[in-house]
DNA sequence: CGTTCGATGCACT
DNA sequence: GTGCATCGAACGT
């Protein structure tokens, strides 16, 4: 059953606990790729310096801004694309960033589209797990760029949909890749996914 | 284990 | 011009 509206107009705290186990599926003319979500971090309102709302309206977050439900879509650090669901009531600039995803479907196609970075030209292949460990890799994985950006998540080529599966254990830690705002656990994660980024497993709930 | 650093584009001041 | 919500290899300890 694929995630209404009113699943995202809620305290993005508890969406973002929520979207773990959830799958995220794009297609395009290439095909389907999906995964499980085993990672988010959260981004609440212009009072967190970390969120993107912080400076205030802009032309680049005005999606934090609109309705719930809609991908927010942006391109950082020249070569990687990065994707949050956005979250809580119309006005209220806040999103989930989907860090991790257990690959599920089109593991052909997200390796062909993780080959195709000219970074990563000439490195190893990625094992099943890596495939969409970080937030980078699984946009390249499910070929989401900023073409993806304001497109709602309720219908159409992208979606969240919930398949039944439960996850059991989460935990929350700081988010990372930032230098401000680490002091709110707000990175949600499945305890024991082996698809979750960064160097350090979070702590064990 | 840990830290550093290059690749790379664009929004923002 | 500056600074990123990154990735992963290459180092040092």
């Amino acid at each position: 059953m694929i995630l209404a509206r009113e699943f995202y107009a809620r305290p993005t705290l508890d969406v973002a606990r929520d979207l773990l186990g959830k799958v995220l599926r794009h297609r395009t003319g290439d095909g389907v790729t999906a995964g499980r979500i085993v990672e988010v971090e959260a981004y609440i309102g212009e009072d967190d310096p970390a969120c993107h709302a912080a400076p205030g309206p802009t032309e680049r977050n005005a999606p934090l801004y609109g309705p719930p439900g809609v991908a927010y879509v942006y391109f950082n650090y020249g070569l990687h694309h990065m994707v949050n669901a956005v979250t809580e009531p119309k006005g209220r600039p806040a999103a989930v960033l989907i860090r991790a995803l257990e690959p599920i479907e089109g593991l052909d196609l997200m390796r062909r589209r993780r080959g195709q970075l000219r970074w990563r030209q000439g490195k190893p292949a990625p094992t099943d797990h890596e495939l969409c460990r970080g937030p980078g890799n699984l946009t390249a994985a499910l070929g989401i760029t900023l073409a993806q950006n304001r497109l709602g998540l309720t219908r159409g080529p992208l979606v969240i949909h919930d398949d039944g599966e439960r996850v059991a254990d989460i935990a929350w830690s700081p988010r990372i890749g930032i230098s401000v705002g680490t002091e709110h656990l707000w990175r949600c994660t499945v305890a024991d996914s082996r698809a979750v980024s960064g160097s350090k497993r979070p702590p064990r709930s």
